[in-house]
DNA sequence: CCCAACATTCAAAACGTTCTGAACGTAGGG
DNA sequence: CCCTACGTTCAGAACGTTTTGAATGTTGGG
């Protein structure tokens, strides 16, 4: 094949292997991903390991990450006894994906154990020592700064998230900060 | 110490230890933020050390990566040769100042890449035989694909860094995906 | 019902990252 | 100008994660 196709090729895969971890993912999730993004044709398990030069084990677990978070689908080819997958190009999507069901539910958490913070520092009160209460005093102020910033987060987080199916360029060029 | 202080404190040390492991820090990076954060007067690397049960050598370099990233200061306490540390305790500063010098680099490579991968198949046109052609077609699309998600990324990470000091919950409330 | 072709699982190895503590460097007080 | 109290560095240990490949499970065709 063309020097030039094999080099996009490569630095496309490369590329969605470092979007991989920066989600947090392994990187072999994404150049996975970004193989199949790349094939017009859907591929085999043996077809992506022998493409990465990885194990079939790994491409096997992975692939089934992939299937989780939506990323990819196996397609049913005729005839074949093999497992195809395809991937599913709407990066948006994806992404609206993993910020639903990971981020989100971490900012929850966040927020909710700022809440129990504040009410235990309440109701602690009357049993503190002066000193005690002016540190719980100071608490309570950073706490307010955290549970500030994690409102924003959140709220920042449902717009995103809200905004379904429509938030592509268009959309985006939108945005405000008031 | 009452018991609600040290829940109080232990919990917001390790929110914050994971919320830097979200921002692909060491942990030990947020949980010593955090300590300096729950703290009304600042730290010497020993306190640290001793508070957080980990190493000396740990906690200086740790606090060097926090000082590069402007999440602690040193503070100068007289009469004394120890270094003491606060806590910047302004996140959304702090995390300007992570997209800014981290993300929006990532962003900007990854828009550049494509577009001299777009540059690659444009210029290779009539080397290619009629198959790669089609293919060249193909990866074009995709291509085009991932350069409107980068964009939108950047204008978010843009729009986002503009809003110098007036991100607030006040701000962001306002924004609106048109 | 058996075989072949595949997928899946998992223990062990490889690997990368983080932590520790001892050795070393440095600066301020006496 | 030395001694001490501190900070920094770094090699090795500890640890967690990822990869591998062989063993095992599964399925469809004959």
């Amino acid at each position: 094949m063309h020097e030039s196709l094999v080099a996009v090729n490569e630095s496309t895969v490369a590329g969605m292997g470092r979007l991989a971890g920066f989600f947090g993912f392994n990187e072999v999730m994404g150049r996975l991903y970004g193989t199949l993004l790349m094939n017009p044709e859907p591929l085999s398990l043996d077809d992506l390991a022998s493409q990465l030069k990885i194990s079939k084990g790994s491409v096997s677990m992975n692939m089934r990450s992939l299937e989780r978070w939506g990323m990819a689908e196996e397609v049913w080819v005729r005839g074949e006894r093999k497992k195809y997958y395809t991937a599913v190009p709407d990066l948006w999507q994806v992404i609206r994906n993993v910020l639903n069901s990971r981020e989100r539910r971490e900012v929850q958490l966040a927020i909710q154990v700022l809440s129990e913070s504040v009410e235990k520092l309440r109701s602690a009160g009357d049993e503190l020592t002066p000193e005690e209460q002016e540190l719980a005093q100071f608490y309570l102020e950073r706490i307010g700064d955290l549970q500030a910033f994690f409102t924003v987060a959140q709220l920042a987080l449902e717009t995103v998230l809200g905004s379904d199916s429509a938030l592509d360029f268009e959309a985006v060029t939108k945005i405000e900060i008031g």
